[in-house]
RNA sequence: GGGCGCGUAGCUCAGUUGGUUAGAGCACCUCGUUUACACCGAGGGGGUCCGGGGUUCGAGUCCCUGCGCGCCCACCA
């Protein structure tokens, strides 16, 4: 049965994907033997789809599995989808709009009931998606952070941390995005610079004697200003003790007040304090017991308090006031300045700084316990480059805000007493208070911040607070992987969650993979439109060559930019696999052997012994690469294996061997041996192809269940022999080349060998390079014609007609840069200090090279001179 | 204001501990379709490793510095 002519991954990739799914044969056995090797998936929102990052995540998540498991160990790869609290919500909103409802219209039941219909409808198509790229999942174990066991586990964690003393409620300043209308962590607030302006306000003192001058970026705030601060340091100030001014436009009276806070290198040294909406004036404020005026609302318009201003939106507000200081003269100055401006990682608005009551985590001594697990290596980062990004975080870390004013999440499990004010937090919802015993109880409105569930993810998911077995089992896991994006939402909260509530790590490894961005190194995003949907091309060049393609770029260090040539070049590269094996299965059935892999025989010929040490070699820098998380390079020593050393050479050389009607020969064995083993190597990397082609040479297991190729003996020897056949063969192609001569043209020539050169095999050479030589041993007496020398050989060919100036060209060039080396070499050579300072072994080398330079120097020069 | 990273062939990038003539893929040039693959084969051209110092016998690799670019963190007006 003969392979189609041509890669068509389409025929075949759905139906791998279905089988192994169906199977279960990645099914996860606490019981099974081996090394236990485990990982959580990240989970992608429930709503999502596929995009370009999750396909490399997915790749190099799903090769470090399979690769795991067909080395023997016990795996688990848990997969599962995360609620997404705001992103779903927003999602929801957003589609409600649209139909012109809005969620409050709703009530709070009704929305819920419509999210979980949205869950519904789009929750499946990203599980459905990680199928289809070939994710090699425990289905049975998929997990949802908002399923009611996953519920209870958060539950649980809130509880625990709040008896702990580690969840607090507490009214702070804290970010406020006015469009989602939530609170947020300082995680998801995003930094902007911006050119902005400063305004110099005019504040008249109350006596008139003078006015002072305040900078700000905010003029809108200034309604809500309750004193002027000025720093006691500060000389030209000293005479306001005790002065009072009047707040423009609102025409109250503020104190003035000395506080640190002003610096005196600022614009003028006063600054206007606004506790109500600026977390250091909130701070100045409470040291001087300074009254809070709010003036900006949880919707970001003016309220009541800003008089005239109220119910107008901030930045209209500041546009009008702007204009109204102008009537009065009260504007000094206005004066470009470069600011930071916050924004809502959500939906982009500028946040508002609010004070607020609101629940927090606190880190402190969580981040303590993730330091010391980190510095004493319990966990590992891969690339270690993070390490200290990760502990300025950590050790700069302040307390996390984890309540959200939404309606799609946890509920937090917190009742407010009507009667006497108080908190009952619980496991269930309490009858009373259980403080004053009142029944008249009411649950927290607000839900968790969504990285607060997904923070237990590593062992909610394997079933605790129960002690299941496979949390026992499976616990600690053995890696993450995700992007360096969320290292901080996600894998520092994993730590210190996992390591106050289960008393260890979360997982032993981290390796962060890079990103990926567009052709322009922009960052993809609906917004610019510039995504590309891995679905789309998957369907293209095939989901192998997507994985293998997005592997290969993955170099650590820099973001990939993506490429469309790079899926053609691997595309191409699954294309030589398809018709090597091709070739394979079409001599096969020549030589009346029955499609199948048997084991490799004992290496006889040259080729094989070489294959073989080629094999081990990749064996050993693939399992390598693959430990540490290399993935560029296990791309790389593959392809090169493949390609370059089994196609090129290797199955070449054999089609000379392979005759129709042999049998099982020995050099079938050895063929079919190591191009089983090279499809073994490559599965966790491309898993479609190689199952497909394991099954069309008669296998029936899955692939992913062989064992995967481990390193072997390498043959230095039969190294050298082929390097020096090669090197025979590719002096005879090249002197052809140079000559433009007809390929089919058998040409005659001499080959002179030396040394050990002498056992190679001539009618591979002759056969591979379609000459007809006399082989003698020793140096060429002579060398008159086409030549090309190198220290073990001489190559001379009697060619129909030597074209002398084209000989010539090859030999100048040739003698000009052996001359130059050599000239180099002898620069080393007379340096004392290199002599005395380097190594032996170094110089040495140094030496013989030099001597070998010199060597075919001569020869170079004697053929030229021949040529006169 | 801190921190991280990048700058190597026309393009996209590799280059673990400093040590043969710095590599790959794509693109380019020449030749080649009789038997796996034109998604191919054979051969070839192409680099002052961003600039400047330094350490060293020896630097793409280590240190300092300048230029250019990117990212992350950060409550100063």
């Amino acid at each position: 049965m003969e392979l189609e002519k041509a890669y068509e991954p389409q025929r075949f990739e759905s139906r791998w994907a279905q089988w192994w799914v169906e199977t279960g044969i990645f099914h996860a056995d606490p019981k099974a033997p081996g090394p236990r090797f485990s990982l959580a998936v990240p989970p992608p929102n429930v709503t999502g789809s596929l995009h370009i990052g999750h396909m490399l995540e997915h790749s190099v998540i799903d090769a470090a599995i399979r690769w795991r498991r067909m080395s023997g160990d016990n795996t688990l790869f848990l997969p599962g989808v995360d609620h997404a609290g705001i992103a779903t919500q927003l999602l929801v909103e957003r589609s409600l709009a649209a139909e012109g409802v809005t969620r409050e219209q709703l009530g709070r039941a009704e929305f819920e009931k419509r999210v979980w219909q949205w869950k519904d409808k789009y929750g499946h198509r990203i599980t459905e998606q990680m199928k289809r790229i070939g994710d090699s999942c425990d289905w049975s174990r998929e997990r949802f952070t908002l399923s009611p066991e996953l519920s209870r586990a958060v539950l649980e964690a809130f509880v625990r941390l709040y008896e702990r003393g580690l969840i607090y409620r507490g009214t702070y300043m804290v970010n406020w995005c006015p469009t989602c209308h939530t609170a947020l962590s300082d995680l998801e607030v995003k930094h902007e610079d911006t050119q902005g302006t400063l305004w110099h306000i005019r504040y008249p003192l109350k006596d008139g004697s003078r006015h002072l001058v305040v900078a700000t970026t905010r003029p809108e705030t200034m309604l809500g200003d309750t004193a002027l601060a000025v720093n006691p340091s500060d000389d030209r100030y000293r005479d306001l003790t005790g002065k009072t001014a009047v707040l423009p436009l609102m025409n109250r009276e503020i104190p003035v007040i000395f506080d640190e806070l002003a610096d005196p290198k600022f614009g003028t040294g006063v600054v206007k304090l606004t506790p109500a909406h600026d977390p250091n004036d909130l701070e100045a404020g409470k040291r001087h017991k300074l009254p809070h005026i709010k003036v900006i609302s949880e919707n970001g318009r003016m309220t009541d308090a800003a008089g005239p201003y109220a119910g107008l939106d901030r930045f209209v507000a500041r546009r009008q006031i702007i204009g109204d200081l102008e009537k009065l003269e009260l504007i000094e100055k206005i004066e470009p300045y470069a600011l930071a401006i916050s924004k809502c990682d959500r939906c982009g608005t500028v946040v508002e700084p609010l004070v607020s009551t609101q629940w927090f985590v606190k880190t402190k001594p969580l981040a303590a316990k993730v330091l010391e697990a980190v510095h004493s290596g319990r966990i590992v980062f891969e690339p270690e480059n993070w390490n200290k990004t990760f502990f300025n975080w950590m050790e700069n870390i302040r307390d996390w805000c984890i309540s959200r004013q939404l309606w799609w999440g946890h509920r937090i499990p917190a009742w407010h007493c009507k009667d006497c004010q108080e908190i009952t937090v619980a496991r269930e919802a309490p009858s009373k208070c259980s403080h004053c015993g009142s029944a008249r109880v009411e649950q927290d409105p607000d839900v968790l911040d969504t990285w607060f569930s997904s923070g237990l993810w590593p062992f909610s998911t394997l079933g605790w607070p129960d002690d299941t077995e496979d949390l026992r089992t499976y616990y600690p896991t053995s890696l993450l992987i995700t992007g360096y994006d969320i290292l901080f939402f996600w894998a520092a909260r994993m730590m210190m969650l996992g390591l106050e509530l289960m008393g260890d790590v979360p997982f032993r490894q981290v390796h962060l993979h890079t990103l990926v961005r567009d052709p322009y190194r922009q960052k993809m995003s609906k917004t610019k439109g510039n995504v590309v949907d891995p679905l789309d091309i998957n369907e293209k060049f095939g989901t192998d060559a997507v994985r293998l393609a997005l592997m290969m770029a993955a170099a650590p260090g820099t973001d990939i930019t993506y490429s469309e040539d790079r899926l053609a070049a691997a595309r191409q590269f699954a294309n030589k696999m398809w018709n090597a094996a091709r070739l394979i299965l079409m001599n096969m059935e020549a030589s009346g052997i029955a499609p199948s892999l048997p084991e490799a025989g004992t290496a006889e010929t040259l080729e094989d012994r070489w294959i073989f040490s080629r094999l081990n070699r990749t064996a050993e820098s693939v399992n390598r690469a693959l430990a540490q998380h290399r993935y560029h390079e296990v791309g790389e020593l593959l392809w090169q294996f493949f390609w370059h050393d089994f196609c090129d050479w290797y199955l070449e050389i054999k089609k000379l061997r392979l005759a129709p009607g042999s049998g099982l020969t020995n050099d079938w064995r050895n063929l079919l041996g190591v191009f089983s083993a090279y499809l073994r190597m490559q599965h966790p990397i491309m898993p479609f192809i190689t199952e497909e082609l394991w099954h069309r040479f008669g296998q029936t297991q899955s692939i992913a269940l062989a064992a995967y190729p481990q390193p072997g003996a390498t043959d230095a020897a039969a190294e050298h022999e082929m390097a020096l056949m090669q090197e025979m063969i590719t002096a005879a192609r090249k002197l052809r080349a140079d000559h433009g001569l007809d390929k089919k043209l058998v040409l005659e020539g001499v080959l002179f060998c030396r040394n050990g050169a002498t056992n190679v095999e001539l009618s591979v050479i002759e056969k591979l390079a379609t000459v007809k030589l006399d082989i003698r041993t020793g140096a060429a007496p002579e060398l008159q014609g086409a030549v090309r020398s190198t220290p073990e050989f001489d190559l001379v060919l009697h060619l129909p007609e030597v074209d002398l100036d084209v000989q010539r060209g090859r030999l100048t060039k040739e003698i000009e840069q052996l001359e130059k080396l050599i000239a180099d070499k002898d620069r080393q050579l007379s340096n004392e200090k290199f002599l005395s300072g380097a190594p032996a072994q170094v110089v040495e080398s140094l030496r013989s090279k030099r001597a070998e330079y010199v060597a075919q120097l001569e020869k170079s020069r004697t053929a030229f001179s021949s040529l006169q």
